[in-house]
RNA sequence: GGGGCCGUAGCUCAGUUGGGAGAGCGCCGCGUUUGCAACGCGGAGGUUGCCGGUUCGAUCCCGGUCGGCUCCA
């Protein structure tokens, strides 16, 4: 089946493509070659993975920023994989889905359009890649009428003049195939695809478009010619576009001579290394010639290298429904998708991509572990492979791909615990199907369940057929995994002879097992799992997350009202650096629930938004939170509690107090006059005054300012490896997080503030000045937040040293001694102003990176005093008891007894333990305080214990005296009387004593504690039968005391809180006995 | 962002109308046995994650918090 005409495909390597598409646009057609970016993309919260070859030039086609070059190619990393369009089920099922991939892209940005792009699209496909044009056809966007958009023949003509395409082959295609949208508004227009008819004898045209896998898609050349405003409507752009897309993978596949991604050098050596762990051989014999006997069984290594065109390669070939072969390429994907996104710094986690990821993760296991019998971690071990594969095109695997194997590898550990817990679950619940089923068709019609660990037959619960259980809480489940105990199946589950709904839910929402795990499973055992129970029980569930969500940010950020509004009026101008309000009249007014009323004014008590053309306002950016102020007019005050920006655009978000505000605008503000509308027609044309919350400010910039000293102290003090993975800068606190493989200590803990407090004592300057991008990164010592993407020109932030010093002489090993950083925040004139400067928290926030967090100013100062304070305080404790534990038990020793040596040390350990949760403070302090805390601890157990074994002696003695002056009533003893006030168990102790002693006895214990009175009662069980119950004692005389009580037959007690009536209830007790005995 | 589950002895975990904290394994001691495996007897080991509330009384009920697991968006 040869697709190319040119020269042979089998020489034609993976990276010969790559290489040969960059050249041909790089120097046939005068391109910059721009790296992929990362496929983590740090700088963008709304997207969880790059997943288009566009993504990074967002900003060039949506004009808020300019393109460096006009054009420009690459081959960009990109991860579809839990986002809109999830086909992860579909990777590995199919040959041409994956999780990650490459896409190879050409772009215009306002330079060359159609003309140019369809000419050298087809050129490189016939003429350097010699495909065969037969097998060629291009469609074209054939109009849409209820967009009123005509066909794109301008594309069609071209098709047919510039290039040397069998005109036939050239097809109109529809709306959903042929016009490419960014979003619901925003740049968009008509795309012309290139597909590749696989099928043998080159008649696939009618499948173009068809869905399908005969057919497919290699090239999309999108054309950028409109812009879709928030009312639907399309306006041709000023500068027009090309963004083309073209699928690295497929192309290699048909160039190789194959329709079947997985059997190019991309996947094959991935796959081989797979059968080598699983010892599988992909694609079986088929096609194979036998084994050679003399040289041992065949593997995978001779089929590639062979190379024997005689012999069908057997990666080529799909054995439909092979579970094995499925599982081959499910791993491959996976393990490329998984190499790439933890390399750019991605992490398993339980939510957000890193769930994602997670979840890939577990499926390339669970594919392992089913189909090829690997139950130990193996996905860590191909990590090599990839980066063999791929290190070239993509040195950055080369970096450390030590650490994505143990973070893959832990994370194999882990789910490898899942599923064990999943599988006992499931062996249980499918034992008791089977068993029910049995029970049902051949035994008795009535089971006897005993009791757990009762020899003698208790019979607890009869079932018969007519009576079967029901579960009624499925979470009762657990019990039956620790006891392998029939009777507590049969209690738990419902008879029938399938895994319940509500079992196959809860192994896959609460253990995390997966649903067709649990069914293949069950079919092995010839069970049937219960899936429209399971799918009502999910749906259900994903009713419920859904119903409860709601966000004012994500609402806002699709809120097309503010793409039209950039384009009518502009970005907004930040003047907030040096100067804190701003004279302006209101651009635009936003209320309503998801602020989409364009509305003319706001009234008091409506929140809403403002946006202005200039502000003071710090919009939320680069871990800055946004400002909050007031906006005052003359007519109203409305109160900002954020500020965004979106695009260019700030928004000021709040309420309005009181009064009303009105949008700038004179038209109308005539027309109100007109109507004699005069106080309308005056807020129509009044200047608000926009006022930045300086209490608020002032701290976020000490905070800010101080963030950057830390972040050089950091890596002053731990080392090169410190990188930033995120910062919130807020009023009350600086937080930071970094990669670090371990705690800190006290020690680097102190030096880190240490060196930030000599900074600030230094009273250094603080410079700002924007520089060419490329410059600036020549900067030694400069920190940038890896994977963050930056404009050309950026503001360089540096403390101590002025900019241009910098700029002048770049590789000055001096530059490492002081703070220099890409940063658009708002900082103080000079380090001075910090004040101080205290660590309060260091903690790990995922697996290699710790936070800290960092306060200034006042905060700094209280958390040192208070630090100080309760020091002293747990000193105090601490001398104050190891004394009295001395002095107490000589004194416990000569009185016999103690009930607390050292008055309330346990409560005031207690009480130091709250106030430090809550408390900010030194992590130094922190650290002594706990230390200082399980010392006191220590002792208090100690005490209890000493306590304790006092008691015991007391007790004896007392229960003596009490029996000698027990009255007997026949073979009864009878004792009342008054006990110390001991710990409640060591009178139970008193109580059992008596009883053991005298064989039939009624005990009632008296105690007067403080403002506490207490009774105990316990009876022998011969009493019990004569009706002598404790609690019925303990109820009747509670009341005496002003108290209440209650408790089983044998021993029962009640409070109250009248201590001095005891005596009055011991008699009653007593009378009590008398009548009933 | 919203759910679910878990936290009890060194380990794995039991423990329901709320009423004196348990089992198995492991550990220590003694015994049985030619020895091993095994068994018998005895013992140590607990702030029931932490804080608060309800109650005469909380491992248990309620609220909060910390940590682990998991699902959905």
């Amino acid at each position: 089946m040869p697709l190319t005409t040119g020269r042979p495909a089998v020489t034609r390597t993976a990276a010969d493509v790559r290489r040969e598409f960059i050249e041909f646009f790089r120097d046939k057609h005068a391109h910059a070659i721009v790296p992929s970016s990362p496929v983590v993309p740090h700088d963008d919260p709304t997207l969880l993975f790059t997943n288009a070859g566009m993504n990074q030039f967002k900003p060039y086609f949506l004009g808020t920023e300019k393109p460096k070059h006009t054009r420009v190619a690459n081959t960009q990393k990109c991860i579809r994989a839990g986002g809109k369009h999830n086909d992860l089920d579909d990777v590995g099922h199919d040959t041409y889905h994956h999780t990650f991939f490459e896409m190879l892209g050409n772009w215009s940005f306002g330079d060359y359009f159609k003309k140019e792009a369809i000419e050298w699209a087809w050129e490189l496909l016939t003429k350097v890649w010699g495909l065969d044009k037969a097998r060629l056809h291009a469609t074209y966007f054939g109009g849409d009428e209820t967009e009123g958009l005509e066909p794109d023949l301008e594309a069609k003509d071209l098709w047919a003049s510039v290039t040397d395409i069998n005109p036939e082959h050239i097809h109109p295609g529809d709306k959903k195939d042929n016009f490419w949208e960014m979003g619901e508004t925003g740049p968009c227009g008509p795309c012309s695809e290139i597909h590749m008819d696989l099928t043998p004898d080159k008649s696939g045209r009618g499948l173009v478009n068809a869905g399908d896998a005969r057919v497919i898609e290699i090239w999309n050349l999108v054309f950028i010619q409109f812009s879709r405003g928030p009312d639907g409507k399309l306006t041709p752009l000023p500068a027009k576009h090309v963004d083309t897309g073209l699928g690295f993978e497929r192309v290699t596949a048909v160039l190789q001579g194959h329709n079947n991604n997985y059997a190019t050098d991309v996947f094959v050596p991935i796959i081989q290394a797979i059968e080598d762990i699983a010892g599988h051989i992909y694609g079986g014999s088929a096609g194979v010639p036998p084994v050679d006997v003399a040289s041992g069984p065949r593997t995978g290594r001779d089929v590639a290298a062979g190379g024997s065109p005689a012999v069908v390669d057997r990666y080529a070939t799909i054995r439909a429904g092979n579970m094995q072969d499925e599982a081959c390429r499910v791993i491959a994907d996976h393990i490329r998708c998984l190499t790439f996104a933890l390399t750019d710094g991605a992490v398993p986690d339980r939510e957000g991509r890193g769930y994602v990821l997670r979840r890939i993760l577990r499926r390339g296991i669970r594919f392992g572990w089913q189909y090829l019998d690997l139950h130990k971690p193996f996905l860590c071990d191909l990590v090599d492979t990839v980066v063999d594969v791929m290190g070239e095109a993509f040195p950055e695997l080369k970096q450390n791909p030590q650490h994505v194997k143990e973070i893959i590898r832990e994370e194999e550990e882990s789910f490898e615990r899942t599923l064990d817990r999943g599988i006992k679950i499931f062996e249980f619940a499918a034992f008791d199907a089977v068993r029910h089923a049995e029970i049902h068709h051949e035994l008795a019609d009535e089971i006897e369940i005993y009791d757990r660990n009762s020899n003698v037959a208790e019979v607890r619960q009869v079932l018969t057929p007519e009576k079967p259980l029901v579960v009624k809480n499925p979470r009762r489940l657990k019990v039956c995994i620790q006891d392998a105990n029939q009777a507590l199946f049969l209690k738990y589950f419902r008879r029938v002879p399938v895994i319940p709904g509500n079992v196959a839910f809860i192994l896959h929402d609460t253990y995390g097992f997966p649903i067709d795990l649990t069914q293949i499973m069950a079919e092995e055992k010839g069970l049937q799992v219960d899936i429209v129970e399971y799918e009502r029980l999910m749906d259900e569930a994903r009713e419920r997350a859904r119903s409860s969500r709601g966000r004012r940010d994500a609402a806002l950020f699709s809120h097309p009202k503010l793409q039209g509004f950039l384009r009518i009026h502009g970005q907004t101008k930040f003047i907030g650096y040096y100067t804190f309000s701003a004279n302006d009249g209101i651009d635009c007014i936003l209320t309503g629930p998801e602020l989409a009323v364009d509305s003319l004014k706001i009234m008091e008590g409506e929140t809403g938004a403002i946006i202005i053309s200039k502000t003071p306002f710090y919009a939320e950016s680069g871990g800055q939170v946004g400002d909050t102020g007031d906006i005052v007019a003359k007519s109203g005050l409305f109160r900002v509690e954020d500020t965004q920006e979106l695009d260019g655009v700030w928004v000021h978000i709040g309420k309005c107090v009181s009064g009303f505000l009105a949008k700038y605008d004179p038209d109308y503000a005539a027309e109100c006059s007109r109507q004699g509308l005069k106080e309308e027609a005056e807020a129509h044309t009044d200047f608000v005054v926009a006022k930045v919350d300086r209490s608020e400010r002032n701290p976020t910039m000490q905070n800010h300012t101080a963030t950057h000293v830390m972040n050089w102290a950091l890596r002053e003090v731990l080392g090169e490896n410190v990188q930033q993975k995120g910062s919130l800068v807020d009023p009350e606190k600086t937080r930071f997080d970094f990669s670090h493989p371990r705690a800190l200590t006290p020690e680097e803990l102190a030096r880190i503030e240490q060196l930030v407090n000599e900074k600030i004592v230094a009273d250094l300057p603080v410079y700002y000045q924007d520089v060419a991008q490329e410059q600036a990164l020549k900067i030694n010592g400069l920190r940038a937040v890896f994977g963050e993407k930056y404009p050309d020109l950026v503001r360089v932030m540096s403390i101590g040293v002025p900019v241009e010093e910098l700029v002048s002489k770049p590789d000055n090993p001096d530059w490492r001694q002081y703070s220099i950083e890409f940063c658009g925040g708002t900082h103080l004139k000079s380090t001075g102003e910090i004040e101080q400067f205290v660590l309060v928290n260091e903690e790990a926030v995922a697996k290699g990176i710790r936070r800290v967090v960092g306060v200034t100013g006042d905060a700094a100062r209280a958390a040192t005093e208070l630090g100080a304070e309760l020091l002293n305080r747990a000193h105090r404790l601490e001398a104050g008891a190891t004394v009295t534990a001395k002095a107490g038990a000589a004194r416990a020793e000569a009185r016999g007894s103690s009930k607390d040596v050292i008055p309330g040390l346990a409560t005031q350990v207690s009480e130091l333990q709250q106030t430090i949760a809550g408390a900010t403070l030194r992590m130094v302090d922190r650290m002594k305080l706990r230390d200082a805390i399980a010392k006191l601890q220590k002792i208090v157990k100690q005490q209890q214990k000493a306590d304790a074994a006092d008691a015991v002696g007391v007790v004896k003695q007392k229960v003596d005296e009490l029996l000698q002056a027990a009255e007997k009533i026949g073979e009864t003893t009878v004792v009342v009387g008054e006990m110390p006030d001991l710990p409640v168990e060591q009178l139970k102790t008193g109580a059992d004593m008596i009883k053991q002693k005298c064989g039939s006895a009624a005990v009632l214990f008296g105690v007067r504690g403080g403002e506490k009175a207490l009774l105990l009662a316990a009876m022998t069980p011969d009493l019990i039968k004569k009706g002598l119950k404790a609690g019925d004692l303990v109820k009747s005389i509670a009341k005496t005391i002003n108290g209440g009580g209650g408790g089983p037959p044998t021993m029962a007690q009640a409070g109250g809180k009248a201590p001095e009536k005891i005596g009055a209830a011991l008699d009653a007790g007593r009378k009590w006995i008398g009548e009933k005995l």
